[in-house]
Formats: structure tokens, sequence, C-alpha cells
DNA sequence: ACTCAAACCTGTCTTTTCGCAGGTTTTAAA
DNA sequence: TTTAAAACCTGCGAAAAGACAGGTTTGAGT
């Protein structure tokens, strides 16, 4: 039931808020679900009735686009909301498939419930506007990388955003994915994510065999992007 | 003061909640501002003080990049916000820079003030954040459309977009852009632009005389792009 | 109407990115 | 441990996109 008392995921907005008597109240509408690695509980245009956050574990938010390409739009792990634009916004179905990259456990929320509370509480609510705007602000900065950065730029891009979000251990990645999840996220071809491993590899700025990744040179890769990286404004 | 009353621009946030009393208070600290053709009224990385909305006119949204590129990230018009990710969000620094297309007048408020009543009035607080939510929303189409078109159907569909923003009269488009904007907001070079513009001419699909476009055969070129456009995800 | 800078256009060459084909290695399940 | 599928890798040719150079047109200000 309410074992967001003991929750350890200090960024949820829920988390956050859950001192409030009304989100309290929410807390007894939560649900709590477990899935398998790599199933998919969130499918593209289907009805959105409710969203969910990430208790434990990591997902893959994917757009799906022509061929058999997809984009992938964001990572998620513990306590980052998944499913909030169906939930909520104009369209009422949801825009987004979402997969799971490894067991996890997920909160659920129906948004019925959810807006109750959100026109209740307004510091819950100012928070998920605050929310909103710093992922926009992710992906509009996303947007200028994808039209400006050439294809290594934005596979070097995505490699250190894996280290920032998940982190590595031993100089090893922790998040397990494949060359085509990189050329998802970064908007190119499994042969090119493979040539530019092949060739930081060559350089020694990276560590890849099979799926453990290992950056061996943060700050030179990071050098190497530095002039796309505008220090105030991102 | 508060013209807000007589304002017609209906989708405006502020104006669609001007009936609360709280609200209504917060139109005495309104400032309006008014711009001539080309100006600068915000500067990426410059400190936030608070956001705009257009009040009559037409504006662009840019991110600057390397060298001498920079993305157009949006277009804004009458009731649009602008420089909202610098009101609130995270950082506190302006994240884009805005600059007129023709002259206009904008509506200034404090994001201080505009703080204190959104955590007052939790509707227009749950307006705001849907209003970010659905920004979101067209960003990562936006991700997904520059990861995923070629450049031709980049342009078409920034044609595309014109028509639906700023309309046309007598089969010419309302908005007056160079070609360099077309390129900066489809992520790619002025000469790319003028060559599909060429082709879509000699195709009889366009008219392009000088900044003067016209779309001819909507019909075909949202064909053309067709398969890029998921009909209840976006 | 004149002038000049800005904007537009086109051809050619270079670079980048992509797609395919065919092979090797890894990984996970039986 | 075996085995088969999935993932990974490389070379090569094709296609797309970009850069540069030089010419033409447009349009805003005088």
């Amino acid at each position: 039931m309410s074992e967001c008392k003991s929750c350890k995921n200090l960024n949820c907005l829920i988390k956050q808020n859950s001192v409030d008597p009304n989100v309290f109240q929410l807390l007894e509408t939560k649900h709590t679900l477990k899935y398998k690695k790599g199933q998919q509980f969130i499918i593209e245009g289907t009805p959105a009735h409710g969203l969910f956050f990430a208790y434990q574990g990591k997902v893959k938010v994917v757009k799906t686009g022509v061929e058999n390409r997809e984009q992938i739009v964001r990572f998620a792990q513990d306590g980052d909301v998944i499913g909030h634009r169906g939930g909520f916004g104009s369209s009422s179905y949801y825009s987004i498939s979402a997969e799971t990259l490894e067991d996890s456990t997920l909160c659920y929320f129906s948004k019925k419930d959810l807006k109750n509370i959100l026109l209740k509480n307004s510091r819950l609510c100012f928070d998920f506007m605050l929310f909103y705007a710093d992922e926009l602000s992710a992906s509009e900065t996303r947007v200028r990388k994808l039209a400006q950065m050439s294809v290594r730029e934005r596979v070097i891009d995505a490699v250190l955003l894996m280290d920032r979000k998940f982190g590595s251990t031993d100089q090893l990645l922790n998040i397990n994915l494949n060359r085509k999840d990189y050329a998802d996220y970064s908007g190119t071809t499994e042969e090119q994510v493979i040539r530019v491993f092949s060739k930081l590899k060559k350089e020694g700025l990276l560590n890849a065999k099979g799926r453990r990744i290992g950056i061996l040179n943060p700050a030179l890769l990071q050098e190497e992007i530095s002039k796309h990286i505008l220090p105030k404004s991102q």
C-alpha cells in the first residue's frame, strides 16, 4: 500500500510531497506492478488511463518510427515518471511506448485520481510543472544536438549520458544496451554505432566487449563534444 | 494595465484564468513592451527574471549552436508563452534566445509574481502544467523527426508547419522567413533548403518567389511525409 | 529611381552517412 | 556443455548531405 514512507527514491515527486494529507490519501489508490526484463508495459497509441513511476529498475521510453526504426526519447530509473504525457496533456493516448531493460517494479496511478490531487495541492502541481519544464529543457537541447552533431559526436554524447544517468562500476557502465539501442537513441544505424565504438576502442577512449561498455577517458570524450555544450543555458 | 479583459488571445493561459481574483491581482504587475522587427529580447545564458506572452506579432525562439549555426526550436505568436523555461525549471538562466520576426507587442511578468499566483491558484498551475506537457510532446516528436526524416522531408514538414501555425492568404504563407531560417528550423543548411525549394517548384508543389512562399499542393506534400506522422500518438 | 547589401541560386567537388552482404563472436537457454 | 539465435563486426559501393565558389536577383533605404 503506502510504502512510499519507506521508499528511498528521494527524487520521486509523490514521495517529496507525501507529507501532505491529501497526497497521503492518493497513495491509497496506488498499484505496484512487477515486470520482467524486456516487457513492454506502455504501447504507443493506446488509450492512456494513468502514469507510472519507476520504483526500482531501468526503462527505455520509445517513439516508434518508420520502417524498423524507433527513437528512444528517454531512459528512466528509480523515481522517474513514465507515461506522463498520456496521463495529462491534450492527447488521451500514450504518445510513447515503454519497455523494461531489466526486471523492474513500477508504481501506477490513474490519471483521474492524480488530477484530483493536483487540483487540491498546488505545491505538488507546481512540482509537476517544474518537472515538465525540465524535461522540456532536456528535449530541446536534444533537438539541437541531433540537428548539429555528427554521428560520432552523438554516439559519444550517448555513452557519456549513460555514465551520468546510470553510473559505472569498475569502469563498466551499469546499463545493458545493445548497439541498436545506442543507434535508436543517437539517431543513426547499428552499423555506425559499431564503427564509432571500434574507432574509439583503437583510440583507447572506450572499452567495449560485447555489451560491456567502459569509458576509459571521460575527459577526452567530453572535450571532443564540448563545443556543443553551452554552460549556463542547459 | 489589465487590458487582458479585452485581449482576444483566447489561448493565453493568463487570459483563460483571469476571472480568478488572485490572477486579476497578478495583472497589476504586468508590463507591456513593444519591439521592432528583428529585435532580440531574450538572450540565451543571461539571468532569467521573468517570462513573456506574445500579445501581437511573431517571434522565433532559438538555441545558439556551434559555428554560425543556430537551432530554431519554436515559433510563437498571439497568446504563446516565451522564455518560460528560464522563468521556471531548475535553471535560472534563459536557455534560449528570442527575436521578433515582425513588429510585436509582448506582455511581461516577473517569475516571482507569477510563482506566487501559481502556488495560490492550482487551476492556473494545472493549466501551466498541461501547457508544458504539450510542449514536451511536440518537442519529442521533433526529436524523432530530426533523427529519422531526410532533408527534403524535414523541409516539407517545416513549410507545412508554417501553414498550420501562421496560415496562408491567397496561397501565400503569412510569415516572412528567409532560407537560413528554414534551414535553422529543419536542421540543415541554407543551400539544401534552396535546392529543395527549387525542386518543389519544378514539381509544381510549391511557389517560391524570394520570401513569398506558397503551398500549391498541400495534399501531395502531406502525403510525402505521411509515413512519419502517426495518427493517435501526437 | 538608384544603390548596395543581403538574399537567393546553381554547379562542382568532398565528406559523411547509409545499406547490404557475409562473416565472427557472444549470450542465454536447453 | 551444446547449440542456435542474437548480437557484433568489417569492407565496399551507393546515396545523401554538406562546403565552397561565383553569379544573379531582390528589396529596403535613400
